[in-house]
DNA sequence: CGTACCCTTGAAAAAAATCAACTTAAGTGG
DNA sequence: CCACTTAAGTTGATTTTTTTCAAGGGTACG
């Protein structure tokens, strides 16, 4: 994959972006990396990366964790999604950020994206997107772990995961590789491993989900999506040119 | 209080703001407006707001509603917080925004706003950390849904909310004035009412708050503090310039 | 002085966590 | 290639936390 094509594509989803902009983007140095399994990349309370990495293969995920040693993912960051526009413009981390399967990523400075987002209209935009969309899923997410049981925060996860997965090309539709363990999976909905495994086996038993290993196959999108309670609205996908129903990528040509 | 003088102390206390910024601000065209208690400013699924307000006097909240009629309350929005930098460059809302109290607000149409902050470095520095700000503080209240008890995220968010209404002078130390019920306490925490009760009396039996209607004193900071598994940082008061510990406000000579 | 709207309290039910095996799967090194 | 080791998944029984249900009590406001 080309790297360049992929950032044009990323920051260009949401509008043309102007020959300056498109020169200054191809000017950028970036590196392609890979991070190994396990790697911190941002510490909590410690400074924010020295390089914005935007996300080529693998899964990085941010996690708090409280005094008494739980531990809660807040996000979740696959391939297109830029690690650290959470604090680009802030001094200090506010949580963790790790690497949940070896991954490549394209790093770029993180002063001269900010530099970059302040001074190109069209990269500031698609910048404030991704940062304005991610802060949405936060919200969402607050409702699932407040407001929804057990079963339906699963549910909900699932299908949010396999849409954007679907959405960035990934996976094929309706089946969900991201190699959660069960206890993963409990940091992001607020649940014990135990429990999770429970409500995984119920959605099977239902007959919504198939399972071989951890690889997820949704055998009834609608009724999953029932279950979980799931409105794609808040991933504004449309808004990027995405059917949100489908998860089918944006048109180039578009706009 | 002087709307300007507030826009240009809230912009500027990440940084000096050149006169071209300052010249700009000033010939914003805005509107100072009263706002009932209980208005819908926006909608989920509608458009965002026309207008981009910024809170004088009030509180307002951000929430989401589940398939089954519950309700999650996703931010609280006090004086100097912009509302609706949530949906600045987005085209449809994904959450409501209303009007807990009585409110003052200075609105700033929302396209003049976005262009000001894609045109002026200063004025979109201020308003990326205003929103990275709040994406933080949701990561938290995440962390505070999904792993702590029902005692501990009452002593958190009371801590919260005190430490930020402090900061921009809103009540003395110690004193949280806002007048939630127990119900939208509830609806912050993901707890039901009842619990609600049980839990603040519970924090009032133990000494750690004092309660007369519904204005809560703090009697021990650090035993809240600690009761909240509450740790400041993640509201990066320090980088504006404000006081983590006791919530004084910026000094404006400073940066 | 009524009438909402909260707050408070107790008892019972439900949901989820905890505890404690046991099973399966996936390496790893002999 | 197999035995060994470790991590993860599964399952049942029990305990804890939180919700639900239901009934009073207080208070502010027309």
């Amino acid at each position: 994959m080309d790297v360049h094509a992929l950032i044009a594509a990323k920051l260009g989803s949401y509008g043309p972006l102007p020959e300056a902009a498109q020169r200054a983007l191809r000017e950028i140095p970036f590196t392609v990396r890979e991070v190994a399994t396990g790697t911190q990349i941002v510490r909590d309370g410690g400074p924010p990366a020295r390089e914005c990495s935007l996300v080529l293969d693998g899964v990085a995920i941010r996690h708090k964790t409280t005094g008494d040693g739980g531990r809660q993912i807040v996000a979740v960051e696959i391939r297109g999604d830029f690690l650290d526009v959470a604090h680009l413009f802030l001094d200090v981390a506010d949580h963790n950020v790790e690497a949940l399967t070896p991954m490549r990523v394209a790093n770029v400075d993180r002063l001269k994206l900010r530099v970059l987002a302040l001074d190109h209209r069209e990269i500031g935009r698609a910048l404030w997107i991704q940062a304005l969309v991610e802060a949405s899923i936060a919200r969402e997410w607050l409702t699932n772990l407040g407001r929804r049981d057990a079963r339906t925060r699963i549910a909900h996860i699932i299908s949010e995961m396999a849409l954007r997965a679907e959405s960035v090309g990934l996976s094929p539709p309706d089946t969900l590789n991201l190699p959660w363990t069960q206890e993963q999976l409990g940091d992001v909905t607020g649940l014990t491993p135990v429990h999770v495994n429970r409500m995984l086996r119920s959605l099977e038993h239902d007959g919504l989900i198939a399972r071989e290993g951890r690889s997820i196959t949704i055998l009834d999108r609608a009724a999953l999506h029932a279950a979980g309670d799931f409105a794609p609205l808040y991933l504004h996908l449309a808004e990027q040119g995405i059917d949100p129903e489908t998860g089918d990528p944006p048109r180039q040509a578009a706009r």
